[in-house]
RNA sequence: GGGAGCUUAGCUCAGUUGGUUUAGAGCGUCUGCCUUACAAGCAGAGGGUCGGGGGUUCGACUCCCUCAGCUCCCACCA
């Protein structure tokens, strides 16, 4: 079979995946087997593969495969999220796109288009994922609103409600007027915005509404909300203002009159000391306002424009009016100076509109008996925050919680199960049957038509927060009294979970406080927090900087494990990720590197007659034992969730010690056949490690496992045990180690005196060194090495030192004295004053008595290692000299 | 404003209860090689006073204090 010299991985990719699906690989049924659960973080519904979602479902898969090979009945649980907010919006553009104007459309027929633009573009990532090898259970892929998971979420609301944690209430709430909707305080990002600082002139009422002469200075960074203004605030202790008690003043523009109130919220060396209180629009204004009683006065509209209650620049948008009031204000005479200023302002997370203050009627769930528990969770270490530094954070916004916005101004999501009757009364049940039978026990007349069900939507979280439950069993969530069905009860707890820290309060902590609810325990007991990925600038990968590359462009490119092993190589757990390009490269090369072993393996044809060489015989007899040291290494990577640790681990093992050492020690000469024993053995070696690779990158390794026996349909790699670990002679290893030194050592002499790897040497030893791995030094160094007590007449040739050994290659004429005695005068001194030293620590009475024996043990080796070498180099000097 | 974390080779990072030589890896760099598995490769080499300063200790990259720089999270100062 002629094979490429390079690995083709568009070509076994897509076959591959295919059989995996076709014989169901990934596919988990409860048994008596251990479960590995994974439930994925639901990517939007909408959404489109990037960076982080490669990073993200590259390490579940690797998580996966593994505990899949350790044994355990894995089962990966795929999905989507509906994303309320994020799929509205982007429904309500497309809408747009084609002329059709949301506010047109009655909810049934929005949610007509908006179900039609699910089913065409949801779920496109899902099928990213496969591309990149994800082995979810597809067949267990679930969407967040399903119908059953759905019914999930309003019997969730149903039980919370009946349990008094659900309320209804006016509260100031961050309004996203471009999504049109209330968010919760979690969606709101604050960002240091530069704006203007407006001093406004507010004049003294004479009492009768016209202005006298006086006036007091306001600084605000919102004029064009001066028009809601109730009152102006000063502090009661300072005594600039004591004028101005009991007194009135006027609104610029639209001349209304306003009281002057005393609150201590006031700083009197901020601005000017002088605060206007517009308690619709600022949360603090609000509460200022009801301890004083003032009106609350609305003037801008869900769209964030002015309304009519503004009396001025009704109808504009309020960053249109502020630049328009600047103007007007200053011709009225109102405006005595702007600064430039830099405040943080809110942002949604979502649409990165300005978010508006605003008063409104929304639901609310109590946090604080829930946050206590899932406090608990974490603290008393039953779920594990990987990194651990996490756990701060967590706590700090645990003790400060707030309760739970729940509501959303929108139609894409669970719709609140909340009834109203002809009077304002509601009734919360789960469905419209259930509602009109409750309102009739409040009023018997009330027929179906009197019902109004709440028209807004759950946020999308409250409905994410339940996902380690319902994808398994969708009636558990508001029943916790429900017997689990037979998936939830093998499945539940899952295992690990990986996701970003953006999220961990979002749906982490909220998961945690739902599995102690309707489950009495945790959803996960370690979650694996990765980091941001960016560019290897460290910017953050955005669409407006271009600078995120398509996965799938890199996968076709590179191939999907060239794209997995780079992201993972440099991803330690909670670190951000800078992503570079050169990572897939290593990725790809590691890919041919792998390909190139296996072809040649695969090129060797076994000699029946052939004896196995003693180079090989030693060769064989170390891989072994490195292998099962290697594999000690890498349990314990995995165990502490040291991902990239484990994946170079293994990377160095066969990239360096079997490609490097053990194949270029086993390789027959060319056209040579190979003995059988070291056959067979290499071909295990490389299965081994094909196994060892098989989670990282999946694709390669089947590829080749497939072909180097004959395999049946229907086997497969990926559900072969994990190779384990076993004991070794860690002894052994050490001297194949200083075998290694010795061939470098030679390796660099030929290269200094150019000398042909072709031209075979001698290579003298003392007595002592390790016999047993000199044959891999007489094939690797095409030496033939002698042993011997001294050196004898040394004078042509060169020394090196391996560890403590002495070795002296012969070299008739091609030494140059002086820079051999340099060299070793070099060896000599730097020796010494290491040794010098060793002695001043070896001297010191507090150190012998106070350090641990082992400590000054070794010390005392150092010396003596020190001592032997200096002796070992003076001798080589004299016998240079020829003394 | 409050809190957390980071600062080790040109780059990205390890460094696991303070003690395996005078600190490691991968990538990059430099030098020599197209040696019949692999030039996306092979062989070899160079590169760091562990951010600055102080302290504790027989011993500090590791613990404490302090200064500087960076990052993230939380936060209603108009």
């Amino acid at each position: 079979m002629e094979l490429s010299a390079k690995y083709n991985p568009s070509a076994t990719e897509d076959k591959w995946y295919a059989y995996w699906l076709k014989h169901k690989f990934f596919h988990s049924e409860p048994d008596e087997r251990e479960p590995y659960t994974i439930v994925i973080p639901p990517p939007n519904v909408t959404g489109i593969l990037h960076m982080g979602h490669v990073l993200n479902n590259t390490l579940n898969d690797v998580l996966v495969r593994k505990a899949r090979m350790d044994g355990k009945n894995a089962c990966w649980v795929p999905g989507t999220d509906h994303a309320s907010i994020a799929t509205e919006n982007k429904v309500v553009a497309k809408l747009k796109a084609e002329g059709i104007e949301k506010d047109d459309l009655t909810r049934e027929e929005f949610l007509k288009y908006a179900w039609e633009w699910k089913e065409k573009h949801g779920g496109i990532i899902l099928s990213q994922l496969r591309k990149l090898g994800a082995s979810c259970d597809w067949d267990r892929t679930r969407f967040t609103m399903d119908s059953d998971l759905s019914e999930a979420v309003i019997n969730t609301f149903v039980y919370f409600y009946r349990k008094g944690y659900i309320y209804r209430g006016i509260r100031m709430v961050n309004w996203d007027p471009v999504g049109h909707t209330a968010v919760s305080d979690e969606e709101v990002v604050h960002k240091d915005t530069v704006s203007k600082f407006y001093h406004l002139r507010y004049f003294i009422s004479d009492g009768q509404g016209n202005p006298t002469g006086k006036y007091i200075i306001i600084a605000t960074t919102r004029p064009e909300t001066i028009m809601a203004d109730a009152a102006v605030c000063i502090n009661p202790e300072d005594e600039r203002y004591h004028w101005l008690k009991g007194k009135k003043v006027l609104i610029p523009l639209i001349n209304k009159e306003i009281p002057i109130i005393e609150d201590s919220y006031v700083e009197m060396g901020f601005g000017t000391g002088c605060l206007k209180v517009t308690p619709a629009h600022d949360v603090n204004d609000y509460e200022i306002g009801q301890r004083h009683g003032l009106p609350v006065i609305d003037i801008i509209d869900d769209h964030g424009r002015l309304n009519e209650k503004a009396q001025i620049l009704v109808g504009e948008d309020r960053f249109e009016a502020r630049r328009k009031i600047e103007g007007m204000l200053k011709d009225a005479g109102n405006l005595e100076k702007v600064e430039d200023y830099t405040s943080p302002v809110g942002y949604s997370e979502r649409t990165n509109a300005v978010i508006e203050p605003r008063l409104s009627m929304q639901w609310f769930l109590k946090m604080d008996a829930l946050a206590k528990d899932a406090l608990e969770s974490v603290e008393s270490g039953n779920v594990k925050l990987i990194p651990d530094k996490y756990r701060n954070t967590y706590r700090h916004w645990m003790e400060n919680v707030r309760d739970w916005c729940i509501s959303r101004q929108l139609w894409w999501g669970q719709r609140i199960p909340a009834y109203y009757l002809p009077d304002g009364r509601f009734v919360v049940e789960p469905d419209a049957e259930a509602a009109l039978e409750a309102a009739r026990k409040i009023d018997p007349s009330i027929t179906e038509a009197d019902l109004r069900q709440d028209e807004d939507v759950l946020d999308t979280w409250f409905s994410s927060w339940l996902w380690p439950i319902s994808v398994f069993d969708p009636q558990k969530p508001g029943h916790p009294d429900h017997k689990p069905n037979k998936d939830l009860a093998y499945y539940y707890p899952t295992n690990d979970l990986v996701t970003g820290p953006d999220i961990l309060f979002f749906w982490v902590a909220r998961m945690i406080m739902a599995g102690n609810e309707f489950m009495k325990d945790v959803p996960f007991h370690n979650v694996y927090l990765t980091g941001i990925v960016r560019d290897k600038l460290g910017r953050k990968m955005s669409k407006t900087l271009g600078n995120s590359p398509d996965p799938l462009d890199l996968i076709a490119k590179y191939g999907a494990d060239a794209v997995r092993l780079g992201m993972l190589l440099c991803s330690s757990a909670g670190n951000d990720i800078l992503y570079d390009e050169a990572q897939i490269e290593q990725g790809r090369n590691f890919c041919n590197k792998i390909w190139n072993a296996y072809r040649l393996i695969a090129g060797w044809n076994v000699d029946a007659q052939a004896q196995q060489p003693q180079s090989a015989a030693v060769a064989v007899k170390w891989f072994g034992y490195r292998l099962d040291q290697v594999l000690e290494q890498v349990e314990d990577h995995f165990s502490k969730f040291r991902i990239s640790d484990a994946l170079m681990t293994i990377y160095k093992c066969f990239w360096d010690d079997f490609c490097a050492w053990y194949l270029e020690a086993v390789k027959p000469a060319y056209g040579a056949g190979i003995d059988a024993a070291t056959y067979e053995a290499s071909r295990g070696y490389f299965e081994a490690l094909l196994k060892m690779i098989h989670p990282v990158m999946p694709f390669i390794t089947v590829e080749l496992w497939q072909v180097l026996s004959d395999r049946k349909d229907g086997e497969t790699i990926m559900l072969l045990r994990y190779p384990q670990t076993g004991k070794f002679d860690a002894g052994f290893i050490s001297s194949f180690e200083m075998a290694c030194e010795a061939v470098a050592g030679i390796r660099n002499i030929r290269q200094q005196k150019n000398i042909s790897q072709k031209e075979a040497l001698t290579l003298k030893v003392k007595t002592g060194f390790p016999v047993s791995t000199i044959p891999v030094i007489e094939k690797l160094a095409n030496v033939s090495v002698e042993t011997a007590d001294s050196f004898g007449e040394t004078a042509s040739g060169v020394t090196f030192m391996v560890g403590t050994s002495e070795m002296f290659v012969p070299l008739s004429g091609m030494v140059n004295l002086e820079e051999e005695t340099a060299k070793l005068e070099a060896v000599i001194a730097y020796q010494e004053k290491f040794l010098e030293s060793v002695r001043k620590k070896l001297s010191n009475a507090k150190f012998v008595n106070s350090a641990p024996e082992k400590v000054v043990a070794l010390e005392r080796k150092k010396e003596a290692d020190s001592l032997a070498k200096i002796d070992a180099a003076k001798a080589s000097l004299k016998a240079l000299k020829g003394e």
